[in-house]
RNA sequence: GGCGGUGUAGCUCAGUUGGUUAGAGCAGCGGAAUCAUAAUCCGCGUGUCCGGGGUUCAAGUCCCUGCACCGCCA
């Protein structure tokens, strides 16, 4: 059987998601998921929340809660929404899980032993008022290039200049705006990717067909300027995975936490082993090439800010570790969503969050419309008026109404169970060669997850239902020839079951209700498509199901629009 | 500023290693059908493939250059 591992981007968090995040990273993951499961394969699927770091800490502080309760809840908002969307994850973690910081401390004390780590000693802000270290990007001051009285300590958005925190002018804390500031030196540890940069460079020739987007952008890295930096793992907070060496104490490094970007993706693994300690499972066959993970084909998902983690950062991390971990086989990167002309924003409230999307539509809309448009080659562009035309003609009119017409002409003459009689002719075959063709290439187009033209084949496969019927004619056939009505009809009620099957991955609620509808419970892949047509025998009952898709009409889709054209309100 | 990406039909996008009259969906126009969520099916595209050079027997596809938009810069 084959093995496929499958990780999502794990979101930050602080906050709820928009759907550009979405389809960035979960739902294409999830619609893998699904089609690797479908067509037999072992899977593991692992998200995660990533709730290290400052912003976690300044949300918690603003919504006046410890960070840990905080980070609890805003899990369980996460996971509700991810249940909403249907995504299928074998499971959701937590990157402060105590899995997460055993194996992170390990994979630290192994590249040290690896001489991978050193100590540096650096200069940073600290505030009094505030009780701590400031990262670099919440020291505010005017800005010594162009003025700009809000520049950041990191870089002014004003001129885009590249600023050191020492270097503003009248520097604040960008957390309680105290200007009781000193500078103080800190030990943190790095990871000299420098020395790594070789092997990664090797190990990315190494990988067949992987995007351009991700190869360029990896390379860009690499050979960039003075090419792989070396990079600070450590950080000066409170909210994170203590800094030690495996089991060991890390003299010199008390009170430090590993760097938010060490151990995320970590927690790919650590979710895993959280998994297996909820499930009873064995976590190592999937990640360690000595125990049982060589077989396994692990692919990755993510939006294109994400890549240079996980081709260097995570890599840099499993390489360096001189132990036999199972490193990403096919990366898939996307680009972004924009939302009606512009971006979709977080701090503007600019667009469709997850929350909202599902307050108004199900699921599957947004599913079938966000996978269809997924961004694989350029940014993509979301607009009302084509989420609207597009999911009603695609769903609610080629799929839902082929759904209605078949089982409401079959349920008027010949009553609410497949009919038997009649015989099928070139018509038929022709439509199941058709068929076998399209499935094949549906098949391929998933396989390579080539996701929009994967949406495209599945439209053009319910297509050839309505095609078929239009052609048969049952209505007319029934009129001079009953029995070969039936037999038309008994075709188009398979195609129902046919088409759930394979659409389960796009849209799982609705192929869960046609199946329902047709009483039926095999979900089996249509390796021959032309036994898949005769799986539901004459005299098996079935129902007509409700309206799959209802439509959406122009008032309402003007209602959202103005609703969700900016200021949400927290 | 540096780097990267994008620019193809009214809209959203496909166009493999350069090779027959540049494609799909939507929208639009015309027709057929009437089982169905007024839902379906068929037919219809003379598009400076952003502009300008160049390589080639042949370029949307390669090279140079200009323009526009977008992103990244740890």
């Amino acid at each position: 059987m084959q093995r496929t591992l499958i990780t999502s981007a794990i979101p930050y968090i602080n906050g709820i998601k928009h759907l550009g995040n979405l389809i960035g990273s979960q739902l294409p993951a999830d619609l893998y998921a699904r089609y690797a499961r479908a067509r037999g394969h072992e899977v593991m699927f692992i998200c995660a929340t990533d709730e290290h770091g400052t912003p976690a800490e300044l949300a918690a502080k603003k919504a006046g809660k410890p960070v840990a309760e905080y980070c609890a809840e805003m899990w369980q908002v996460q996971k509700d929404l991810a249940d909403g969307f249907r995504l299928s994850f074998d499971h959701f973690g937590r990157s402060s899980s105590p899995q997460n910081h055993k194996l992170t401390q390990h994979f630290a004390g192994k590249l040290d032993e690896a001489g991978l780590i050193e100590e540096r000693s650096s200069k940073q802000v600290y505030s009094n008022a505030d009780g701590r270290f400031l990262p670099d990007r919440y020291v505010e001051g005017t800005c010594p290039n162009c003025g700009y009285e809000r520049a950041r300590g990191d870089q002014c958005e004003n001129c885009t200049k590249q600023l050191e925190p020492t270097d503003l002018i009248d520097p604040r804390s960008a957390i309680s705006g105290s200007t009781d500031l000193e500078v103080r030196s800190t030990k943190h540890l790095f990871l000299k990717q420098s020395q790594l940069k070789d092997r990664l460079d090797a190990w990315i020739d190494s990988q067949d067909g992987w995007p351009v987007l991700t190869t360029s952008i990896a390379k860009k890295w690499l050979h960039d300027g003075d090419g792989l930096q070396d990079r600070g793992i450590t950080r000066d907070l409170d909210w994170g995975i203590p800094v030690m060496r495996g089991d060991e104490p890390w003299p010199g490094m008390e009170g430090k936490v590993f760097y938010v970007w060490f151990d995320a993706p970590i927690e790919y693994i650590a979710g895993t082993a959280e998994w297996a300690d909820a499930n009873g499972g064995d976590w190592e066959r999937w990640w360690r090439k000595d125990k049982g993970a060589e077989d396994v084909r692990y692919v990755q998902f993510m939006g294109k800010d994400n890549v240079p983690f996980h081709t260097l950062g995570f890599p840099a991390t499993l390489l360096g570790s001189g132990e036999p971990w199972k490193t990403v086989d096919y990366l898939k990167a996307f680009n972004y969503l924009n939302y009606d002309g512009g971006q979709f924003s977080t701090s503007q409230g600019r667009g469709v969050f997850m929350d909202q999307a599902l307050e108004i539509l199900p699921s599957d809309y947004w599913r079938w419309w966000l996978l269809s448009h997924a961004p694989e080659n350029q940014d993509t562009e979301f607009t009302w008026e084509a989420f609207q035309t597009d999911v009603n003609k695609d769903l609610a009119d080629v799929l839902g109404n082929f759904v209605s017409r078949v089982t409401k002409f079959c349920r008027s003459k010949f009553g609410e169970a497949v009919p038997e009689g009649g015989d099928w002719g070139a018509a038929e075959t022709a439509l199941i060669d058709t068929l076998t063709t399209r499935i094949r290439a549906y098949e391929r187009h998933m396989d390579a997850i080539e996701i929009r033209k994967a949406a495209a084949e599945l439209r053009a496969i319910w297509v050839a239902g309505n095609e078929y019927l239009q052609e048969a004619a049952p209505w007319a056939t029934f009129k001079t020839d009953p029995e070969q009505a039936a037999a038309q009809i008994r075709l188009a009620l398979n195609l129902i079951r046919l088409y759930a099957v394979l659409s389960r991955p796009f849209i799982p609620d609705a192929a869960a209700a046609m199946l329902a509808g047709m009483q039926t419970e095999d979900d089996a892949w249509p390796d021959d498509v032309d036994a898949a047509v005769r799986v539901l025998a004459p005299g098996h009952a079935f129902t007509v199901p409700d309206v799959l898709f209802a439509k959406i009409d122009d008032a309402t889709r003007q209602g959202w629009a103005e609703r969700f054209a900016g200021g949400r309100r927290e």
